[in-house]
DNA sequence: GATGTAGGTTGCGAATCACTACTTATATTA
DNA sequence: TAATATAAGTAGTGATTCGCAACCTACATC
C-alpha cells in the first residue's frame, strides 16, 4: 500500500485547517448559530450566550475579518451595531448543522427544537455524504482523487513488524 | 483532566453546544481528519500534525473519553498503541466534509485532493441540507420547530426602537 | 443636564497552549 | 546479554488565551 498520504496542518492544501483558521476558535460556532437564530446585536449575544464581552469582542471582529459576518451601524440609532451573516457565513450552515446533528445523536440531549421544511414542517434529513448521482455515500465508499492518484481513506494500514 | 472550563451554555440542550464539548477544543478536528486519513498511532499523529506532544496525548485522551476513538494495545507490538474511529467517531464524516468544504470554497486553498465516489471515482456533492424528500433546502426554507412552536431562523428581528 | 443604553476596552488572575527534555516499557541489534 | 532504538507518553517552563468585573465613550432619552 502507498504511503501517499495528505499534508496536514498544511494550511494552503487543507479545506478544513483553513476552516478551523476561520471557525475553530471557542465560542465562534456559537455566535454563529446565536446568529442564524437572527441575533444581530452585542448584547443580544451577550446575554443569550454569556460570554465574556472582551472574548465576544474579539470573536465578532474576527469572523468579521473573516467575511463571515459583516458589521453595520444602524442609522436610526447610531450606538446601535448590526452583525448580519455574509453568504461566507450562511454556507456554514450544513456544517453546523451535520454537527449539531452529531451532537443530538450521541450526546445526552434532551429535547431540542428541531430543524424542519417550512413547506411541510417535516423534520429535514439527517446530513450525509452523497455521490453525485444522489446516493447516500458511507466512509468505506470513498476516496481521496489527488491529480491522478488514489489513497485510501479510513482503512487500516499494515503494521511494518 | 477534564472539564476545567464552563460548558459552553448548555444552550438550550443544544445538539452543537454538546458536539463542540467533544470536538471544540484546538487540534481536535486534524486529528480526527488524519485517523480518517488512515492513522493509528500517537507518533504518526505527532510528526504529520506537529503538534506538542502533551497537547496530543491530551487530546487524544479526550476523544477517548468521548468515545471517538478507541485506544487499544497492539499485541503484535506492546510498545504500540492504536487509536481507531469508533461509530460514533466516523459519524462525524459528514460534519468534517461540510467544514472541509467550506474551507476550499471560501479559502485560499490551491489544490486539495477530493473526496471521489469509490465506484465511479467522481467527486461527491457538496454537502447540504435536504427536506424529508430529498429536496435540496435553503437557509429561507427552514424552521426551527419546537414541539408545538416555531421560531423563524435567519430572519431578521423587528428593532424595537 | 442627568440618566440610560450599546458596544466596546482594560487589568488581572486562572487556565490552557506550546516547546523541550525526560521517563518508562518494550523491541531490536551487536 | 548488553547496548541501542522505538513508542507513548510526562514534566517543567514560559507564552498565550480565557473569563470576570470594572471602566470608558458615544449616543439616545427623559
Amino acid at each position: 500500500m502507498g504511503k501517499l498520504r495528505e499534508n496536514l496542518g498544511d494550511y494552503d492544501n487543507c479545506g478544513l485547517a483553513s476552516a478551523l483558521e476561520a471557525m475553530g476558535e471557542r465560542w465562534s460556532f456559537m455566535i454563529l448559530r446565536a446568529a442564524f437564530n437572527g441575533l444581530h446585536h452585542f448584547e443580544e449575544f451577550q446575554a443569550e450566550l454569556g460570554i465574556a464581552r472582551n472574548i465576544l469582542a474579539g470573536r465578532l471582529a474576527r469572523l468579521v475579518d473573516h467575511g463571515i459576518l459583516e458589521r453595520t451601524a444602524l442609522p436610526t440609532d447610531r450606538r446601535k451595531v448590526v452583525y448580519a451573516l455574509t453568504e461566507k457565513g450562511a454556507s456554514l450552515l450544513p456544517a453546523m448543522v451535520a454537527l449539531r446533528q452529531w451532537g443530538e445523536t450521541w450526546g445526552r440531549i434532551e429535547s431540542s427544537p428541531t430543524l424542519v421544511d417550512d413547506r411541510d414542517e417535516l423534520p429535514i434529513r439527517p446530513v450525509a455524504l452523497h455521490a453525485h448521482d444522489g446516493r447516500a455515500l458511507r466512509l468505506e465508499e470513498l476516496r481521496w482523487k489527488r491529480t491522478g492518484e488514489l489513497t485510501e481513506l479510513g482503512g487500516h494500514r499494515e503494521e511494518e513488524a
